[in-house]
DNA sequence: ACCACTAATGTACACGCGTACATTTTCGCA
DNA sequence: TGCGAAAATGTACGCGTGTACATTAGTGGT
């Protein structure tokens, strides 16, 4: 007797309405008695109806979903646990607050790009991605989302001419910031110790360093730029490069890229006899968990991760607050403002 | 003229088939003429088709989700983010793999917990519960999924007395290995800084510690007993004390339940002067990443994370292999291995 | 050439909801 | 009391697939 799930249709007959008032009283659409919504809703409970997801997307034509996706290559940690964490708890609960489930989809680099077909399909009404590279196939992927005119945001990565809908952080602001404190801390040798290219992120960064060290009178010493891959152990092995630089006294101070490259930074420094804080300044990027725990603790640029998650959330559903758009380029042009935190590893630093 | 997405009707106009023929060219199902097949894929591509997810899941009445519950709390980290991330690895290729997608969902503590509602609303086919508690609640909401026969894990938590699907490690074992490995070093004042109750791993982790004191001729101390919640903080907090014991060599090495414990311990203990691994010896627990990189390095016990997730999908979708039953109890036992990472923290030691 | 059987394809409908439109009820007001 | 308008409800259908069943085409054996 007792046949599969409760549907509307049973719910009906036990109201002694049509399946139509049901439907409106639980999606609180049109004029209803008020009799007839109790007596609606205390079916429904009796029975305990719940509506058919499946059904309901099908209808509205709506998944109902926000996709993220995340650059992923398995058990090798090229990201930071902290960046993505934080940006997909921003989104996680934002969306969750808008009634958006949260479709998490890991993608490999090698795996073809094709944003466009997961919108086609309807697995998602949004899209957020992160961690995107620089790339023709990445930039065409995206074109195509642009064309097609679906929803979808990039975070933390701008792609110069296009016209992409990015939520960013000021990274050339917290940069300059950074290297100007270490000027401050009468620094002038500073070598910088960047990411990859491909990320737009690198580029805001040495802007952001070349800018502070002119404004200060200060040339860019190209012998002084070190690329690592924002692992820990690409700063781990410019290290030794960098050790012998401070030893003859050609760097008096550090800027790393991120924290993760500061860190193995700080402990290869160690293992060639130079002591980070004293022997010369260093500073990270992201403010991640770990720069308050090291020794000397990292100074570092705090970057709002978890908010920046939350806003392209907004962007893309909530249509609170209308893009900020540059009249001239056309382009969305909102950064989000990071932070400065000066902790030992770059202070009361006395260069020789 | 071009209105809306392209659907399997004008395909199989194209094709000059009917649209059942389409759709069995599409799903592989049935004889079909080659000729046909592809005439029908030529169609298909020219058209640039893409099935409606949404009317695909709603005919076959599966969502193709796979739900991942995690809770949370905005802004607080009480949890490592390397231990949610790894087993979220695990569970996205493997889910992947078997051609699932991924729902993840937040869910904070004072949430009602309503699992159940997830499944007959049909937005996963299966789940799979991380960082649950031990707690009538929870049981309860368990308890409803296991009786509607809802396919679901849990991971790295077991309800005692209760038949839930669990995908385990054997954290007795680590936690004997770790104290045997202490005792080894020639200690015999082993404090153990455990989590609370409300997780299985914590008595898990009491029952190893003890079992290896009581092999070994020591018995347990409630004095050096000390609990924490598995967050850095906590560690930090019960250093004063531990450090105290430790001066008054009442103590001569920790076990810490986790990592992150053992990490905010190791900075506290020596912000009261004590150097961990030379004044006693220090090990955590899960082999986290920056274990490698403290100094001294940090014994652990390393916990395949991300073979757990994997393995808690393998559960649910594969097939592959039936679980371990124990036949006395009827619950399922299989419990993956870990293994002890002995590193500088609790190497060399001598005790006093 | 005929039959029996299988391969290949077509026809028709269910799935459970949202909602446009039709219909009935209610209500204010003359 | 009657009447028009608004409120409340019902009827009917579309959404795009998967698939059971019906139908037709093909094939091999006699």
């Amino acid at each position: 007797m007792e046949e599969g799930p409760i549907r509307r249709k049973e719910v009906a007959k036990l109201a002694g309405v049509s399946e139509a008032t049901v439907s409106r009283v639980l999606n609180g659409v049109g004029p209803i008695r008020e009799e007839t919504r109790k007596r609606v809703l205390e079916a429904a409970e009796q029975l305990n109806y719940v509506p058919s997801a499946l059904a309901q997307q099908f209808a509205r034509k709506k998944s109902g979903n926000l996709g993220v996706i995340i650059p992923f290559v398995p058990k090798v940690h090229l990201f930071s646990t902290y960046y993505f964490s934080e940006i997909l708890s921003g989104i996680g609960v934002t969306a969750k607050k808008e009634g958006y489930d949260m479709l998490l989809m890991f993608l490999s680099p090698e795996e073809k790009r094709n944003y466009s077909r997961l919108f086609r399909m309807q697995k998602v009404d949004a899209c957020i991605m992160l961690g995107t590279q620089d790339g023709e196939e990445e930039r065409q992927a995206l074109r195509e989302l642009l064309q097609e005119e679906h929803p979808f945001c990039l975070v933390n990565q701008r792609f110069e001419g296009e016209a992409f809908p990015t939520i960013e952080a000021d990274h050339v602001s917290g940069s300059y910031a950074a290297t100007a404190h270490l000027i401050g801390q009468g620094c002038d040798r500073i070598a910088f110790l960047n990411g990859p290219l491909t990320y737009s992120n690198s580029a805001d960064r040495y802007d952001g360093y070349r800018r502070a060290l002119a404004d200060n009178g200060i040339s860019v010493n190209q012998d002084i730029l070190f690329t690592g891959n924002y692992s820990r152990k690409s700063g781990y092995i410019a290290a030794p490069e960098i050790a012998g630089a401070i030893k003859d006294q050609r760097i008096d101070a550090v800027f790393a890229a991120n924290d993760r490259m500061a860190l193995g930074l700080l402990q290869g420094l160690r293992e060639h006899g130079i002591e980070p804080g004293r022997d010369a300044a260093l500073i990270g990027y992201d403010d991640s968990e770990e720069a308050r725990y090291t020794d000397p603790q990292l100074s570092s640029v705090s970057v709002p991760f978890y908010e920046m998650g939350a806003a392209a959330v907004s962007k893309l559903i909530g249509q609170e607050k209308p893009a900020i758009i540059d009249t001239e380029t056309g382009f969305n042009v909102e950064k989000l403002p990071v932070r400065l935190i000066p902790r030992a590893s770059s202070l009361r630093y006395k260069p020789n």
